[in-house]
DNA sequence: GCCAACGTTGGC
DNA sequence: GCCAACGTTGGC
């Protein structure tokens, strides 16, 4: 089991969208690391939501990976803009897994806190800089943050 | 809305 | 294969 934080705009889909539809394919990622990362990803694997963009920024609830990684279609549509010229059926580039809803958070765990709390030292979203919408996130964090922050 | 960080592209 | 230019992300 590893634990990961996705990062969506929060006012281009928010925890809400996902808790509507229940389960769905997060796909439009065009960063190479991102992808590496959903590669890696297997059914059960658990996701910190975490909204960028949003009011504020920070962890709202979780997910967990439903559907292992397959080619993701929007890079075929000519009508997308995640389409990408560069991939074919037979050789896709861009890859997505299906998250199902699992939870939101009753407070989100704002990007203020986590970068206050000494315990959550080395996340990643805390680090400068740092841009990776999908990263792996440590159990000692996954768990402080779903047993601990998150359970207020 | 600004801008720093940083990933990607393309000329050489 | 280097690196400058460019585009995007995301915190503030």
């Amino acid at each position: 089991m590893t634990y990961w934080l996705m990062k969506s705009e929060g006012d281009t889909y928010p925890i809400d969208a996902l808790q509507k539809k229940k389960v769905d394919a997060w796909d439009g990622v065009r960063n190479y690391q991102a992808r590496n990362f959903m590669k890696e990803m297997q059914v059960g694997d658990v996701v910190l939501f975490y909204h960028s963009a949003g009011r504020p920024n920070g962890i709202y609830g979780l997910a967990k990976v439903a559907k292992k990684a397959y080619p993701d279609q929007s890079q075929f549509d000519a009508k997308s803009e995640y389409y990408d010229r560069k991939a074919t059926q037979e050789k896709p580039i861009w890859y997505c897994v299906d998250v199902a809803f699992v939870k939101k958070f009753s407070h989100p765990v704002t990007l203020e806190v986590i970068k206050a709390d000494r315990k959550l030292e080395g996340m990643r979203v805390r680090e400068r800089g740092s841009r990776l919408s999908v990263q792996p996130v440590s159990d000692e964090h996954f768990i402080y943050i779903r047993d601990g922050l998150g359970g207020q």
